[in-house]
This record gives structure tokens, C-alpha cells and sequence, in this order.
DNA sequence: TTAGGGTTAG
């Protein structure tokens, strides 16, 4: 071991701590638990004192050849003489070894002390930006635990940590908590921000309490800060979306009239205002923002490209939103996925597939990668269009890519197989999402159950009520319509009326489709007086009544040929649909 | 990415 090697293990140490390095810290403090004594000049000066000690052990040695000799010598005075000289240095031998251990205890002792300054000074960041990615990671539980263990450690994070904490606890809609650290700032510090209260606005807002969010920005003031163009756009958004435009309008306004750029319009807040006027349906409106952006020379983007390319698509203009897309092609902005998902999402919806399904070609080609959602559109569209094999060849491709869709996708194509009485490949997509590891829902059971009644299989709809709770799921209306509707075809008239009890007893009320399919097996046999009974049980329950039951009991009594019970009903039926 | 705008919608 050379004594150099200790100096530039030293220098490498304090570098690092000087650059902050984590692992280092972990390091050097694993070295300090496991010994000072290994810490900076271990080996080496081990080695030194292991040198010394042989030196000592060789002096000893000589000193005991010397006794040796001398008593072969024979000289007493000369034999005094070695002993001092060997005691000297033995004495200078330990004295040095005790100084040099003195000196080694001291540079651990202040090693240590800067150690252990240090590792307070890192960990505060680190937890601190440990807290921020937890907080990104919607872990808040932890984040939590861990800014609470800084503040009883009398450890502050600085304000941003505490404004992820915030932000994170209001998207969560833990808003009490959130208001609850905001509180604990003002007593204690940091002081919050206009971010602090931007995020608890935008939580209240998310939680669509827009009075209690105009309340928080009422009280910013109060604590000494002015709300930015942010709190005024989160306000604005929250307004549109709530239908309130002309409130929104009022704000927007507010903040043009306290812009220092002029006057000009802010392109996220015309973004917000043109969106909300086209979801509420005002499409002149929403130009006016967009004619005024580019009057006033704002530069548009992307973003306000696809607000305009939905808008026209809400208003069913799919022709006009082609024409946009052109023109911010035209521009040099790249449509992304959001453009092709609002055309896709457009086009299925007017039930051209094909042309949705060009337009995930042209994505793919121009490397926008399609995501769940543009899947989701045309799996649906096509499924509505009847084009299963078609919607089960995406989930395919979908699943060789590793995109595993959320059980509404699978349960569109069950459904779609099901309505053509396919039970077969109904199963088998069914079997398929198990094997994929996506559990079964309400709508996989009840488009299955469906499927068996469809392709005639009556009586193996009902196990699938029993399978359906091994996955902890119970019966819907749904459900218990289809195993009425099927046991009633099957004119299994107590089977129908103890489902009717059991949905009754787990809390699920009838409805108009309910009450049809029970009418529907009494009239059937003939059993009247039960399907009057019924009939006046349904129009006491304050149920919306459709055309159908009427149509059963009329046409019943119509081959009984008891015309005053129709014209009866009849006169009924216009009361009813006057209501 | 300390806080703000766009795609689905059983």
C-alpha cells in the first residue's frame, strides 16, 4: 500500500461530497458504521503501523541478538548503552505510533462530524426529491409519511416539494389534507405561492366545486399574492366547463383589460374560451376567438389546431376539420395523435369504419403510434357496424404489440359475437381476457348470458349467474332482465317470478323492460287477472312507460276479444303519453 | 415536471 493512495482516496471522498453524490454518502457511510478505522487510511496505514511493529519486533529482535551478543561479549557498560539506545526507540517507536493514532482518531472525529453534516444537508434534498417523485407517482400515502418524518426530523422541504405535495393531494381530490399543509405553511413556512393556491383552485375546480374554488381565489389576497395568468386560465376552464361562458367570458375579458402585452389575446386562454364555445355549441363564437388570435398575431399552435379540428367534428363538419388538419400540416405542425384520434373518434361515430380505419393507416405511416384510445374507437365502430372479425383482428394486433385493452373493449367484441348468436368466439375472447389477466366485469356476464340466449342455449344462461359471483360480481337489471326474458320465452313462468323475487330481496328495482317480460308470460297463459294486477303496479310506480306493455295486454284481450278492456287501455295509453 | 388548453365516454 503506497501512502499516496490515501490521499487520493481523501481527495475522491471530498469531491464527492462536494458534488453531492448519493452514492458516495451511502458509501461513506457504510464505511463509518463498519469501522473508522477502515475510513481514509486504512490499509495503508496499517500497513505502516503492521512496518512499525515489525520494526519494533526487529529492534526487540536486535535488541535481543544484542543482549545476546553483548553477553557473548562480555561488556556490561556497552550493554547499558544498546538497552537506552533500543528503549529510545522504542519509546520514539510507540510515542510515534500514539501520536499518529491521536492524529487518525481527530481526522475521524472531524471526518465524521462534516459526515454526519453533510449526509443532513444531502438527505434533506434527497428525501425532498424522493417526496416530488412520489408525488408524481400519485403515491401520496408515502410522500406524505415521509414530508411528515422531515418536519418532526425539524427538517422544512423548500416550497416547491411542498407545492408537489399539494398539487399531488389535488389531484388525488384530498383537498382537506392539501388545505391542511397550506395551513401548516402559513404557520410554520415556506410561504405558499401563487403555484400553492393555483393547485387548490385547480383541485376544487377538478372536484367541480367551482364556488369553493373562486372562494380560495378570493382569499389569495389576504395572504399577500396576486393570481397570474394561470389562476385566471384554470378559472376560466373550470367556467367553460360548467357551461358558464358568459362568467367565463366576464374573466377573460378581466384579464385582457390587465395584460401588458397591449391587450392581445393569451393563446392558452382563447384555446379554453374557442373550446368551451364549441362544447357548448357555439361555433361562431369559438371562430371569433380563433379570427381574433390571428388578427392580433398570436402565434397559434398545435394545441388550438385540434380544438378547431374537434370543434367541426362536434358539429359534424368532418369535411371543414379535414381542411384544418391540411392547413396546420401546411403550417409545419405535425398532427399527433390527439388530430387523428378526434377524426377517428368522428368517423366512427358517423359509421364510416373504413375511413376511420385509413385514417389509422395514415398515423401509423406518418409514425404516430395509436394508443388505447384510438383502438378503443375503432373496435367499438366496427363492432356497431357488425364488422366483428374485423374489430377482433385490431385486438389482436393490439395484443401482439403488448397493448392490453381495458375489459370494454374486450366485452364490445363478446357483445358483438354474442348479437350474432357466435357463443363460440364469444367464449373464447371471454376465455382469451382471463388468460390476459383482465378480469371480467358486469357487461362481460351479461353480453355472454346474452349470447346464449340469442344462439338459443336458454337453460346455460343460467349457470353463468352462478359463475358470475365466483368473480365477486352481482346481477344487474341487465341481467336480470335477459334470465327473465329467457325463462319467460320459455314459458318457465315461476322460474321467471322467483328472479323477480330475488332481484326485488338484492335491492335491484324493476323496470318498464321487467315488468313487459312478466306481462308478456302472463298474458301467454292466460293468467289475466295476474297481468292486470301487474299492469297497475307499473303504472303506479312512477316508471316512464313506453308503448310495449300497453301493446301486450291490447293485443291479448284483442284475440279475447274484450274490446271495452282495449279501448280501455287504449284510453290509457293517450293519458300516459300526454304525461 | 411547482400551477393552465386538445382526443373516448359503456
Amino acid at each position: 500500500m503506497q501512502p499516496l493512495l490515501i490521499v487520493s482516496e481523501e481527495s475522491q471522498f471530498l469531491l464527492r461530497i462536494l458534488n453531492g453524490s448519493f452514492q458516495t454518502l451511502d458509501f461513506i457511510k457504510d464505511r463509518v458504521f463498519h469501522g473508522f478505522a477502515d475510513l481514509f487510511c486504512s490499509k495503508a496505514d496499517l500497513d505502516v503501523i503492521d512496518i512499525r511493529q515489525d520494526n519494533v519486533v526487529q529492534c526487540v529482535n536486535r535488541e535481543e541478538q544484542g543482549s545476546k551478543d553483548s553477553l557473548s561479549k562480555g561488556n556490561d557498560s556497552d550493554q547499558q548503552e544498546d538497552s537506552r539506545v533500543g528503549f529510545n526507540v522504542l519509546d520514539a517507536m510507540l510515542k510515534h505510533s500514539l501520536d499518529r493514532l491521536k492524529s487518525m482518531r481527530e481526522r475521524i472525529s472531524s471526518a465524521e462530524a462534516g459526515i454526519h453534516n453533510c449526509t443532513l444537508e444531502i438527505n434533506f434534498n434527497k428525501d425532498a426529491y424522493v417526496i416530488r417523485a412520489m408525488c408524481l407517482d400519485g403515491k401520496m400515502g408515502a410522500a406524505l409519511s415521509l414530508w411528515f418524518n422531515m418536519i418532526q426530523n425539524s427538517i422544512v422541504p423548500d416550497v416547491i416539494t411542498h407545492n408537489y405535495l399539494i398539487n399531488g393531494l389535488c389531484k388525488n381530490c384530498e383537498l382537506e389534507k392539501a388545505e391542511w399543509i397550506v395551513r401548516g405553511m402559513l404557520y410554520r413556512g415556506p410561504s405558499p405561492t401563487c403555484a400553492t393556491y393555483n393547485s387548490l383552485i385547480r383541485g376544487y375546480c377538478l372536484m367541480n366545486d367551482v364556488d369553493k374554488a373562486l372562494n380560495t381565489f378570493s382569499t389569495m389576497a389576504n395572504h399577500g399574492i396576486l393570481p397570474n395568468r394561470v389562476t385566471c386560465n384554470i378559472l376560466v376552464h373550470a367556467l367553460c366547463k360548467k357551461g358558464l361562458l358568459e362568467e367565463a367570458k366576464k374573466l377573460f375579458h378581466k384579464l385582457l383589460s390587465k395584460n401588458h402585452n397591449g391587450g392581445s389575446s393569451d393563446l392558452i386562454t382563447s384555446t379554453i374560451m374557442m373550446d368551451g364555445c364549441f362544447k357548448n355549441g357555439d361555433t361562431d363564437q369559438a371562430l371569433a376567438f380563433w379570427e381574433r388570435m390571428l388578427k392580433e398575431g398570436v402565434q397559434v399552435d398545435k394545441v388550438s389546431y385540434n380544438v378547431v379540428v374537434h370543434g367541426f367534428c362536434l358539429s359534424h363538419d368532418v369535411g371543414i376539420a379535414y381542411k384544418y388538419c391540411c392547413e396546420m400540416l401546411k403550417l409545419g405542425f405535425v398532427p399527433d395523435v390527439y388530430s387523428y384520434n378526434t377524426l377517428v373518434g368522428a368517423l366512427c361515430k358517423k359509421g364510416k369504419t373504413s375511413d376511420a380505419c385509413y385514417i389509422y393507416d395514415v398515423m401509423t405511416r406518418m409514425g404516430v403510434i395509436p394508443d388505447q384510445i384510438t383502438y378503443k374507437m375503432i373496435i367499438q365502430g366496427l363492432c356497431i357496424n357488425r364488422e366483428i372479425d374485423r374489430a377482433n383482428c385490431f385486438l389482436d394486433y393490439m395484443l401482439e404489440n403488448s397493448i392490453i385493452p381495458e375489459p370494454l373493449v374486450w366485452n364490445v367484441i363478446i357483445d358483438g359475437y354474442g348479437k350474432f348468436g357466435d357463443i363460440q368466439k364469444a367464449s373464447y375472447i371471454r376465455d382469451k381476457m382471463v388468460a390476459f389477466g383482465v378480469l371480467p366485469n358486469i357487461y362481460t356476464y351479461n353480453a355472454l348470458i346474452y349470447a346464449q340466449i340469442k344462439s338459443g342455449n336458454i337453460l346455460a344462461a343460467q349457470p353463468l349467474e352462478k359463475e358470475m359471483l365466483l368473480y365477486g360480481l352481482t346481477p344487474d337489471l341487465v341481467t336480470y332482465n335477459l334470465l327473465i326474458g329467457a325463462a319467460c320465452s320459455l314459458g318457465l313462468i315461476h322460474s321467471a317470478l322467483q328472479l323477480h323475487d330475488e332481484m326485488l330481496r338484492k335491492g335491484c328495482q324493476p323496470d318498464v323492460i321487467t315488468y313487459s317480460e312478466l306481462l308478456k308470460v302472463f298474458c301467454l297463459q292466460g293468467m289475466m287477472k295476474e297481468a292486470d294486477k301487474l299492469f297497475g303496479k307499473l303504472l303506479a310506480s312512477g316508471l316512464a312507460v313506453d308503448h310495449v306493455p300497453f301493446l301486450i295486454l291490447m293485443k291479448r284481450y284483442c284475440r279475447l276479444r274484450e274490446f271495452d278492456k282495449v279501448f280501455d287501455l287504449y284510453q290509457k295509453w293517450l293519458v300516459t303519453m300526454r304525461r
